[in-house]
DNA sequence: AGAATACCTCAGCA
DNA sequence: ATGCTGAGGTATT
Protein backbone atom coordinates (compact mmCIF):
# COMPACT_ATOMS: atom_id res chain seq x y z
CA UNK A 1 0.00 0.00 0.00
CA UNK A 2 1.19 3.06 -1.11
CA UNK A 3 2.04 6.26 0.76
CA UNK A 4 0.52 9.39 -0.35
CA UNK A 5 2.06 11.96 0.08
CA UNK A 6 0.34 15.74 1.19
CA UNK A 7 2.18 19.04 -0.02
CA UNK A 8 1.15 22.02 2.43
CA UNK A 9 -0.33 25.26 0.33
CA UNK A 10 0.52 28.35 2.92
CA UNK A 11 -2.90 30.14 3.58
CA UNK A 12 -4.63 29.99 6.89
CA UNK A 13 -8.24 29.56 7.38
CA UNK A 14 -9.15 32.62 7.94
CA UNK A 15 -7.73 34.06 4.13
CA UNK A 16 -9.85 31.16 2.54
CA UNK A 17 -12.83 28.49 3.79
CA UNK A 18 -13.18 25.81 1.66
CA UNK A 19 -16.10 24.64 3.57
CA UNK A 20 -17.78 27.90 2.77
CA UNK A 21 -16.70 29.31 -0.26
CA UNK A 22 -16.09 25.95 -2.41
CA UNK A 23 -20.18 24.89 -2.20
CA UNK A 24 -21.50 28.22 -2.45
CA UNK A 25 -22.38 29.23 -6.02
CA UNK A 26 -18.77 30.59 -7.08
CA UNK A 27 -18.03 26.89 -8.60
CA UNK A 28 -20.14 24.00 -9.89
CA UNK A 29 -17.88 21.42 -9.91
CA UNK A 30 -16.38 20.96 -6.21
CA UNK A 31 -16.86 17.60 -4.75
CA UNK A 32 -16.88 16.93 -1.09
CA UNK A 33 -15.41 13.49 0.15
CA UNK A 34 -15.33 13.23 3.50
CA UNK A 35 -12.97 16.22 4.68
CA UNK A 36 -11.64 16.66 1.03
CA UNK A 37 -12.59 19.22 -1.48
CA UNK A 38 -11.77 17.14 -4.81
CA UNK A 39 -11.94 19.01 -8.53
CA UNK A 40 -9.94 19.19 -11.47
CA UNK A 41 -7.87 22.54 -12.32
CA UNK A 42 -5.72 22.50 -15.32
CA UNK A 43 -6.42 19.48 -16.70
CA UNK A 44 -5.29 17.39 -13.33
CA UNK A 45 -7.52 16.20 -10.17
CA UNK A 46 -6.65 18.09 -7.67
CA UNK A 47 -7.69 17.23 -3.92
CA UNK A 48 -7.59 19.59 -0.70
CA UNK A 49 -8.04 19.26 2.69
CA UNK A 50 -8.11 22.35 4.88
CA UNK A 51 -5.85 22.83 8.40
CA UNK A 52 -5.85 25.98 10.64
CA UNK A 53 -3.03 26.96 8.77
CA UNK A 54 -2.81 25.76 5.82
CA UNK A 55 -4.36 23.58 3.31
CA UNK A 56 -3.20 20.09 2.17
CA UNK A 57 -3.20 19.29 -1.26
CA UNK A 58 -2.52 16.74 -3.43
CA UNK A 59 -3.08 15.86 -7.32
CA UNK A 60 -3.83 12.94 -9.60
CA UNK A 61 -2.53 13.85 -13.08
CA UNK A 62 -4.90 12.34 -16.53
CA UNK A 63 -3.53 9.32 -17.42
CA UNK A 64 -2.41 10.46 -21.05
CA UNK A 65 -0.45 13.33 -19.65
CA UNK A 66 1.51 11.90 -16.90
CA UNK A 67 4.73 13.31 -18.41
CA UNK A 68 3.14 16.76 -17.86
CA UNK A 69 4.31 18.52 -15.16
CA UNK A 70 2.17 21.17 -13.11
CA UNK A 71 3.16 23.76 -10.73
CA UNK A 72 0.76 23.26 -8.17
CA UNK A 73 1.43 25.96 -5.79
CA UNK A 74 0.92 28.60 -8.86
CA UNK A 75 -2.20 27.01 -9.93
CA UNK A 76 -3.47 27.15 -6.31
CA UNK A 77 -2.25 31.04 -6.04
CA UNK A 78 -3.84 31.84 -9.42
CA UNK A 79 -6.94 29.92 -8.36
CA UNK A 80 -7.77 31.00 -5.05
CA UNK A 81 -6.45 34.88 -5.85
CA UNK A 82 -3.83 34.66 -2.70
CA UNK A 83 -2.16 38.29 -3.83
CA UNK A 84 -5.34 39.71 -2.15
CA UNK A 85 -5.14 39.81 1.40
CA UNK A 86 -9.11 38.97 2.94
CA UNK A 87 -7.89 40.25 6.28
CA UNK A 88 -7.32 43.42 5.34
CA UNK A 89 -10.48 43.77 2.84
CA UNK A 90 -12.74 42.64 5.92
CA UNK A 91 -10.87 45.38 8.05
CA UNK A 92 -11.85 48.22 5.71
CA UNK A 93 -15.16 46.92 4.98
CA UNK A 94 -16.11 46.66 8.28
CA UNK A 95 -15.37 50.33 8.97
CA UNK A 96 -17.25 51.39 6.01
CA UNK A 97 -20.16 49.43 6.66
CA UNK A 98 -21.74 48.45 9.80
CA UNK A 99 -23.87 45.96 9.15
CA UNK A 100 -20.74 44.18 7.46
CA UNK A 101 -19.19 44.49 10.62
CA UNK A 102 -21.85 42.39 12.57
CA UNK A 103 -22.04 39.46 10.09
CA UNK A 104 -18.26 39.56 9.26
CA UNK A 105 -17.28 37.23 12.48
CA UNK A 106 -19.78 34.45 11.77
CA UNK A 107 -18.44 34.58 8.22
CA UNK A 108 -14.97 34.47 8.03
CA UNK A 109 -12.61 32.82 4.93
CA UNK A 110 -14.86 34.06 1.84
CA UNK A 111 -12.94 34.74 -1.07
CA UNK A 112 -13.66 35.55 -4.79
CA UNK A 113 -11.97 32.88 -6.75
CA UNK A 114 -10.61 33.53 -10.22
CA UNK A 115 -11.82 31.50 -11.95
CA UNK A 116 -11.31 30.00 -16.10
CA UNK A 117 -13.48 32.27 -17.89
CA UNK A 118 -15.08 29.92 -20.43
CA UNK A 119 -16.33 28.05 -17.59
CA UNK A 120 -17.52 30.95 -15.53
CA UNK A 121 -19.46 32.13 -18.63
CA UNK A 122 -21.01 29.15 -19.43
CA UNK A 123 -21.49 28.25 -15.93
CA UNK A 124 -23.50 31.41 -15.04
CA UNK A 125 -25.31 31.44 -18.11
CA UNK A 126 -27.30 28.02 -16.48
CA UNK A 127 -27.58 29.46 -12.92
CA UNK A 128 -30.21 31.87 -14.45
CA UNK A 129 -33.46 31.37 -12.62
CA UNK A 130 -32.11 28.28 -10.85
CA UNK A 131 -31.01 27.11 -7.85
CA UNK A 132 -27.21 25.78 -6.98
CA UNK A 133 -28.35 22.70 -6.49
CA UNK A 134 -29.77 22.12 -9.99
CA UNK A 135 -26.84 24.15 -11.59
CA UNK A 136 -24.34 21.75 -9.78
CA UNK A 137 -26.11 18.59 -11.66
CA UNK A 138 -26.18 20.63 -14.97
CA UNK A 139 -22.59 21.19 -15.19
CA UNK A 140 -21.50 17.62 -13.40
CA UNK A 141 -23.42 16.66 -16.91
CA UNK A 142 -22.16 18.65 -19.13
CA UNK A 143 -18.83 18.06 -18.17
CA UNK A 144 -19.57 14.01 -18.00
CA UNK A 145 -21.43 14.12 -21.28
CA UNK A 146 -18.67 16.87 -23.34
CA UNK A 147 -16.12 17.16 -21.28
CA UNK A 148 -12.49 14.52 -21.46
CA UNK A 149 -11.90 12.00 -18.78
CA UNK A 150 -8.90 13.00 -16.46
CA UNK A 151 -9.13 10.13 -13.84
CA UNK A 152 -10.63 8.60 -10.87
CA UNK A 153 -10.64 9.31 -7.50
CA UNK A 154 -12.48 7.54 -4.76
CA UNK A 155 -14.90 5.75 -7.32
CA UNK A 156 -15.76 8.64 -9.02
CA UNK A 157 -14.89 10.21 -12.51
CA UNK A 158 -13.64 13.38 -13.26
CA UNK A 159 -13.61 15.37 -16.41
CA UNK A 160 -12.38 18.82 -17.93
CA UNK A 161 -15.10 21.30 -18.52
CA UNK A 162 -15.86 21.16 -21.89
CA UNK A 163 -14.37 23.80 -24.63
CA UNK A 164 -16.60 25.82 -26.13
CA UNK A 165 -15.62 24.40 -29.28
CA UNK A 166 -16.85 21.06 -27.79
CA UNK A 167 -20.44 22.14 -27.23
CA UNK A 168 -20.81 23.66 -31.05
CA UNK A 169 -19.28 20.61 -32.70
CA UNK A 170 -22.86 20.23 -34.15
CA UNK A 171 -26.35 21.87 -33.76
CA UNK A 172 -27.59 18.40 -32.15
CA UNK A 173 -25.65 19.25 -28.85
CA UNK A 174 -28.63 22.13 -28.07
CA UNK A 175 -31.08 18.76 -28.10
CA UNK A 176 -28.34 16.79 -25.90
CA UNK A 177 -28.38 19.72 -23.81
CA UNK A 178 -32.56 19.77 -23.32
CA UNK A 179 -31.64 16.20 -22.36
CA UNK A 180 -29.41 16.56 -19.61
CA UNK A 181 -31.73 18.64 -18.26
CA UNK A 182 -31.16 22.31 -19.26
CA UNK A 183 -34.09 23.69 -20.56
CA UNK A 184 -34.35 26.95 -22.12
CA UNK A 185 -30.85 27.65 -20.99
CA UNK A 186 -29.45 25.53 -24.17
CA UNK A 187 -29.63 27.44 -27.00
CA UNK A 188 -27.85 29.99 -24.58
CA UNK A 189 -25.12 27.73 -23.81
CA UNK A 190 -24.94 26.58 -27.62
CA UNK A 191 -25.20 30.10 -29.56
CA UNK A 192 -22.96 31.58 -26.56
CA UNK A 193 -20.45 28.27 -27.23
CA UNK A 194 -20.64 29.42 -30.99
CA UNK A 195 -19.92 32.76 -30.55
CA UNK A 196 -16.92 32.08 -28.09
CA UNK A 197 -15.50 29.50 -30.89
CA UNK A 198 -15.18 31.41 -33.31
CA UNK A 199 -14.29 34.54 -31.65
CA UNK A 200 -10.94 32.04 -30.79
CA UNK A 201 -10.66 31.01 -34.46
CA UNK A 202 -10.13 34.32 -35.16
CA UNK A 203 -6.95 34.22 -33.24
CA UNK A 204 -8.47 35.69 -29.97
CA UNK A 205 -8.91 34.41 -26.40
CA UNK A 206 -11.00 35.07 -23.43
CA UNK A 207 -8.42 35.42 -20.91
CA UNK A 208 -7.13 38.35 -22.89
CA UNK A 209 -10.04 40.92 -21.87
CA UNK A 210 -8.29 40.03 -18.28
CA UNK A 211 -6.82 43.85 -17.50
CA UNK A 212 -9.90 45.48 -19.38
CA UNK A 213 -11.66 47.75 -17.28
CA UNK A 214 -14.67 46.54 -15.74
CA UNK A 215 -17.28 48.68 -18.07
CA UNK A 216 -15.26 46.95 -21.22
CA UNK A 217 -15.33 43.27 -20.12
CA UNK A 218 -18.63 43.95 -18.84
CA UNK A 219 -20.10 45.32 -22.55
CA UNK A 220 -18.45 42.89 -24.19
CA UNK A 221 -19.95 39.86 -21.53
CA UNK A 222 -23.54 41.33 -22.40
CA UNK A 223 -23.33 40.31 -25.93
CA UNK A 224 -23.69 36.83 -25.26
CA UNK A 225 -27.06 34.99 -25.76
CA UNK A 226 -28.37 34.66 -22.15
CA UNK A 227 -25.84 37.39 -20.75
CA UNK A 228 -27.82 39.44 -18.46
CA UNK A 229 -26.66 42.58 -15.64
CA UNK A 230 -26.59 39.84 -12.79
CA UNK A 231 -24.68 36.85 -14.95
CA UNK A 232 -22.43 39.96 -17.12
CA UNK A 233 -21.28 41.14 -13.09
CA UNK A 234 -20.97 37.04 -11.76
CA UNK A 235 -18.63 36.73 -14.98
CA UNK A 236 -16.87 39.91 -14.64
CA UNK A 237 -15.71 39.43 -11.16
CA UNK A 238 -15.55 35.65 -10.65
CA UNK A 239 -13.16 35.64 -14.09
CA UNK A 240 -12.40 39.06 -15.32
CA UNK A 241 -10.60 40.51 -12.08
CA UNK A 242 -13.11 43.27 -11.75
CA UNK A 243 -13.35 43.23 -8.02
CA UNK A 244 -15.77 46.17 -7.80
CA UNK A 245 -18.23 44.64 -9.87
CA UNK A 246 -21.38 43.76 -7.40
CA UNK A 247 -23.90 41.07 -8.92
CA UNK A 248 -27.57 41.44 -7.38
CA UNK A 249 -29.58 38.39 -7.15
CA UNK A 250 -32.44 37.86 -5.27
CA UNK A 251 -30.39 37.20 -2.68
CA UNK A 252 -28.63 40.19 -2.58
CA UNK A 253 -32.11 42.32 -3.06
CA UNK A 254 -33.43 40.79 -0.34
CA UNK A 255 -30.46 42.40 1.84
CA UNK A 256 -30.47 45.17 -0.02
CA UNK A 257 -34.51 45.78 1.40
CA UNK A 258 -33.79 44.26 4.45
CA UNK A 259 -30.52 46.18 5.86
CA UNK A 260 -29.46 48.56 3.21
CA UNK A 261 -32.97 50.48 2.39
CA UNK A 262 -31.49 53.57 3.91
CA UNK A 263 -27.81 53.15 2.12
CA UNK A 264 -29.38 52.78 -1.85
CA UNK A 265 -32.15 54.61 -1.23
CA UNK A 266 -34.90 52.22 -2.80
CA UNK A 267 -38.29 53.50 -4.47
CA UNK A 268 -41.04 51.56 -2.96
CA UNK A 269 -40.80 48.18 -4.82
CA UNK A 270 -43.13 49.09 -7.89
CA UNK A 271 -42.13 46.02 -10.11
CA UNK A 272 -41.77 42.11 -8.85
CA UNK A 273 -38.93 42.05 -11.21
CA UNK A 274 -35.51 44.22 -11.51
CA UNK A 275 -35.41 46.89 -13.75
CA UNK A 276 -31.60 47.37 -15.44
CA UNK A 277 -31.95 51.01 -13.92
CA UNK A 278 -32.57 49.86 -10.87
CA UNK A 279 -30.02 47.10 -11.05
CA UNK A 280 -27.24 49.59 -11.81
CA UNK A 281 -28.77 51.99 -9.33
CA UNK A 282 -28.06 49.39 -6.22
CA UNK A 283 -24.98 48.18 -7.98
CA UNK A 284 -22.90 51.28 -8.01
CA UNK A 285 -24.42 52.43 -4.56
CA UNK A 286 -23.10 49.56 -3.01
CA UNK A 287 -19.83 50.10 -5.25
CA UNK A 288 -19.24 53.45 -3.20
CA UNK A 289 -20.14 51.48 0.27
CA UNK A 290 -17.39 49.03 -0.15
CA UNK A 291 -14.89 50.81 -2.32
CA UNK A 292 -12.89 49.07 -4.48
CA UNK A 293 -13.29 45.54 -3.91
CA UNK A 294 -16.71 45.85 -3.54
CA UNK A 295 -17.71 42.02 -4.95
CA UNK A 296 -16.23 40.17 -2.36
CA UNK A 297 -17.72 41.73 0.65
CA UNK A 298 -21.16 40.99 -1.92
CA UNK A 299 -20.02 37.94 -1.66
CA UNK A 300 -19.80 37.96 2.03
CA UNK A 301 -23.21 39.23 2.37
CA UNK A 302 -24.36 36.57 -0.24
CA UNK A 303 -23.28 33.48 2.03
CA UNK A 304 -24.67 35.09 4.94
CA UNK A 305 -28.07 35.36 3.34
CA UNK A 306 -27.51 31.87 1.42
CA UNK A 307 -26.56 30.20 4.73
CA UNK A 308 -29.79 32.01 7.07
CA UNK A 309 -27.57 32.07 9.77
CA UNK A 310 -28.78 35.25 11.91
C1' DA B 1 -38.25 53.89 -19.98
C1' DG B 2 -40.55 50.70 -17.14
C1' DA B 3 -43.54 46.82 -16.21
C1' DA B 4 -45.37 42.26 -17.39
C1' DT B 5 -44.80 37.74 -19.21
C1' DA B 6 -42.88 33.41 -21.14
C1' DC B 7 -39.38 30.31 -20.50
C1' DC B 8 -37.28 24.57 -18.79
C1' DT B 9 -36.81 21.97 -14.81
C1' DC B 10 -36.83 20.55 -10.26
C1' DA B 11 -36.16 20.73 -5.15
C1' DG B 12 -38.64 22.07 -1.22
C1' DC B 13 -42.73 22.48 1.01
C1' DA B 14 -47.62 22.25 2.47
C1' DA C 1 -50.01 12.89 -2.26
C1' DT C 2 -50.44 16.49 -5.92
C1' DG C 3 -49.89 20.90 -6.66
C1' DC C 4 -47.36 25.34 -5.87
C1' DT C 5 -43.57 28.29 -5.40
C1' DG C 6 -39.27 29.96 -6.16
C1' DA C 7 -34.64 29.30 -7.73
C1' DG C 8 -27.71 33.57 -7.64
C1' DG C 9 -32.50 35.98 -14.74
C1' DT C 10 -32.93 36.94 -19.62
C1' DA C 11 -35.34 38.11 -23.82
C1' DT C 12 -39.32 39.72 -25.64
C1' DT C 13 -43.42 42.25 -25.83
Amino acid sequence: MNKVTWNQFKIPIKEVSLDVVLPSGQSFRWRQHGCEWVSVLSGHIIILRQKEDHILYRTIASTESLTTSMDVESVLNDYFNTSIKLSKLYRDFGARDAYFQTIAPLFSGIRILRQDPWETLCSFICSSNNSIKRITQMIENLCLTFGTYVASYDGVAYYTFPRAADLCADSSAVQRLRALGFGYRAAYVYKTALKVHNWELSGHKLSELRGSTYQDVREFLLEFPGVGPKVADCVCLMAFDCHGSVPIDTHMWNIIQKRYAKVVKIRPAKSKTLSKATYDDISSHLRALWGGYAGWAQSVLFISELRKTP
